[in-house]
DNA sequence: TCGTCCATCTTACTGGGAGTAGGTTACCAG
DNA sequence: CTGGTAACCTACTCCCAGTAAGATGGACGA
């Protein structure tokens, strides 16, 4: 093994070790019940390292999540670009994003218990990832839609971010609903409309 | 003044007060921030009061949830108890929502920077809220439309409930859009779907 | 009017975790 | 082999949730 069990660490191998561990005791024990000194021990390292590198308790939740955060965006990025008509790209992102929380639980489990302390640099974070995702969606749209009213169309994009979100975590109680049944639903919804189920 | 200044006061009234006082407190600071010592103070009473009356700081947090929990299902349920159709029940139940979140402002930031902590009551509590919104709906549903698949139609309640969710706190950053513009921003997609929308 | 009782309230503490001051040591360059 | 610096540690402070044990206003019976 080439990197063996020596002590001391370069900076960038130690953080990602850092930011490795974080994800897994803050996801587990949630960031309010999960303590510095219990992060530190599991890295093997002295907790004021951990201040060194991310100042805060907040900042290295911070950094956890915008890990997350570029991981989520390079799937969707990815998962949008052949798309041909708009269907198909919603479909594409959706189906994209429902994997993404089903492979990557604790990562999901972090954004979706976000919500720490308000007007905090974690939550604008977080409130950030959405952006991303509305602005995704948003241009999407424009690319496809007659863009008649942009503050309807916004509206539009947050409300499909939103909706997402609560479905995938109502996924987790359902085990049986896989990411592509979970993206029918979700396409049933948003791309038919609920008129078309009225008696 | 019937309750002027007097120091002792009945159990329930106490109660009341603490309550008023923490919603406050919790949505300006946020739970994290706020400590129950200035609750205290504010309240006039000293700390170990809140612990008899609440248990903890969480047991104070879940009463203030409890509290704007039973008022915002007061308001749904009267505003859809008169619907004609699914539509008109549909829209009466978001416009009833929308309004409420303006109305209410601090219950609202209450219940969106939730859940501080994983598997705890407070964040079961406002699970809880959630799940009277989307029985409220399902059952909205059912007495509408043709129920093929009960899993789907649940799916479905989760959608709008997080859909709104997201767009209510889209709402807080656009003054401009009032709860019946919110109301059928959300129509719109929900009802017709974005098909409709696309070239 | 005056005790008596107890619900309401207080002061003064403990424990634990976030954050820090200042010293120590392994590794690399020359 | 020998500085020099980046990685690291010990040993604290302070703040805040939660608690133990005692004080007191006031309703109510005599």
């Amino acid at each position: 093994m080439t990197t063996a069990k020596r002590k001391r660490m370069p900076r960038a191998d130690r953080m990602r070790q850092m930011i490795e561990v974080a994800e897994q005791v803050f996801s587990a024990r949630g960031y309010a019940a999960a303590s510095m000194d219990e992060i530190a021990e599991l890295v093997g390292v002295s907790k004021p390292m951990l201040y060194e590198y991310f100042n805060s308790k907040e900042g290295l939740l911070l950094a956890c999540i915008r890990e997350s955060r570029a991981v989520l965006r390079e799937v969707t990025e990815q998962a949008t670009a052949g798309a041909v008509d708009a269907e198909d790209a919603l479909r594409r992102g959706l189906l994209a994003f429902f994997v993404f929380i089903r492979e990557r639980r604790q990562a999901w489990s972090l954004l979706r218990h976000e919500m720490v302390l308000i007007g905090t640099p974690a939550a604008d974070e977080v409130e950030e990832i959405r952006r991303q995702q509305t602005d995704l969606i948003a241009a999407l749209m424009s690319g496809h839609f007659d863009s008649g009213d942009e503050l309807r169309a916004e509206a539009a994009a947050e409300f499909v971010v939103g909706a997402c979100e609560r479905l995938a975590i109502w996924c987790e109680r359902h085990a049986e609903v896989n990411p592509e049944t979970a993206t029918e639903y979700a396409m049933d919804v948003l791309w038919t409309g609920l008129r078309q189920r009225a008696r």
